[in-house]
DNA sequence: CGCCAGCCTTGACGCAGATCAAAGACGGGG
DNA sequence: CCCCGTCTTTGATCTGCGTCAAGGCTGGCG
């Protein structure tokens, strides 16, 4: 356990988002002690695969901070992303002690993990947290159903305007918002990693970031730092029908 | 309701597969008569719209017979499948009213629908059938991520041999075996389903179809049928790592 | 029995995105 | 401050699949 672990497992448990996620106002006193007891912090180094595909998995867990990837890889090494982790998404599956995919961290990151056998043994009896989290894995189904329909059926450039939008969106959603529908973030992607999300090269996602900077609808600086002048039209060149449910 | 409605109301409750995958046999039997007090049948031609993306949706269900789809759209016309709905599956979401993807009836449908607020809350007091409906969700977004690694990363005739390799194994789940790793089966989709389902143009169906059939991975009689003289070998061509769970 | 409507197959051609290749921009460490 | 490894951009060329366009089956209905 690292020194950061340490300083992070003494916090206040309201660093942890299962607190909100998966434990709701309805939770006696002693089923949150319960999950207390059961509970400790890991943190990734960005770069650092957290579980490789198949291994021994005894642990559940929701993200703290950082970002995380879900990867899949066929034997030729041709790789697809799915499923993106950001902080308070919900990691592993009760009932099932291996990993179906490949976890790594694409930033530095920390976990708040729940041993997993008692994990499940709280779900059984709290019908409240089991609801939570089944409304969540909907919620994960959701997205990954609109996914197939951008792997599927949209072209690189749009692909790279939904992504651009999604990510702006969880970012938003986190109140990291600035006035007028104009968004400034940092990618937490690397080229390769967008690539891997959409299903293209990054030599084409670098191109398509290109030709969306020389049209206007996005702004880059540096590698990472992106800002978005007009959601609307971004969200227009994503190819959606929905808003893709921006607030304000 | 139609006069098949009535029979199938009638008959007993073994006929609706929520019995044998939601319903656990930890259930009392006053919880059981709760659900039969919620439940009742519906059928639906093939081709027929069972609901609208944007609907509103007061029940979920669970397919007793036939083959359901779930498609998005975009704008212009461009459509994904996102779900491929076979004997025993789940539709619909707990704790939303409209339904976010198109639902059509691919062959005669049969399906056992609850009245949603109801059902909400016999899973909010019944542990043991929002566990398993948890697990039900969790399996379909594993199949999910398959098919976003499908759609992103497989080539036209990978992806051919991959969903032929889906609805085999899961006829082959229901006891439909031919010995000797040798299976013969129909086909539930046009080829215009198919190419919606694996993110391709129905010519490009038709024509990695023939040249499978060339290469003598597949042997076609007729617009449906199908037979698949070694597993094996079509499993190779699919590109996946594991055997893809074939039973035998 | 034969016509017609829906599927399905096959062919010719073009283009979006992959592949191969090379050269910039960083940013961190010595 | 400069060097070097990593990430990114850009160019040239290739190719798998989409698009457009003709026919061919098959089954249902007059």
């Amino acid at each position: 356990m690292s020194l950061q672990d340490v300083k992070l497992a003494s916090q206040k448990c309201a660093d942890c988002p299962i607190r909100h996620r998966a434990v709701c106002s309805r939770c006696e006193p002693e089923e949150l002690a319960l999950l207390e007891e059961v509970k400790f912090y890991r943190s990734y180094a960005a770069g650092q695969t957290v579980i490789w595909s198949g291994d021994r998995m005894d642990f559940v867990a929701s993200v703290v901070s950082g970002i995380a990837t879900l990867t899949q890889t066929l034997e030729d090494g041709r790789r697809q992303m799915v499923g993106l982790l950001l902080p308070s998404d919900f990691v592993g599956r009760p009932g099932r002690g291996t990993a179906a995919f490949d976890v790594t961290a694409t930033t530095d990151l920390v976990m708040c993990c729940f041993r997993r056998k008692p994990f499940e043994e709280i779900l059984a009896n709290t019908p409240h947290i089991a609801n939570r989290l089944l409304e969540m894995t909907l919620d994960e189904l959701d997205a990954a159903r609109e996914w197939m329909l951008l792997l599927g059926r949209k072209t690189a450039r749009e692909k790279i305007a939904s992504l651009i939008a999604i990510i702006a969106r969880r970012d938003a959603a986190l109140g990291r918002r600035t006035p007028g529908r104009r968004f400034s973030f940092e990618l937490p992607l690397t080229r390769e990693a967008m690539a891997d999300y959409l299903g293209l090269t990054l030599e084409t996602v670098s191109r398509q970031m290109s030709a969306l900077k020389r049209d206007g609808v996005i702004e880059l600086e540096g590698k990472r730092g992106i800002t978005i002048p007009d959601v609307d039209r971004l969200i227009e060149e994503a190819g959606d029908d929905s808003d893709g449910g921006f607030p304000g």
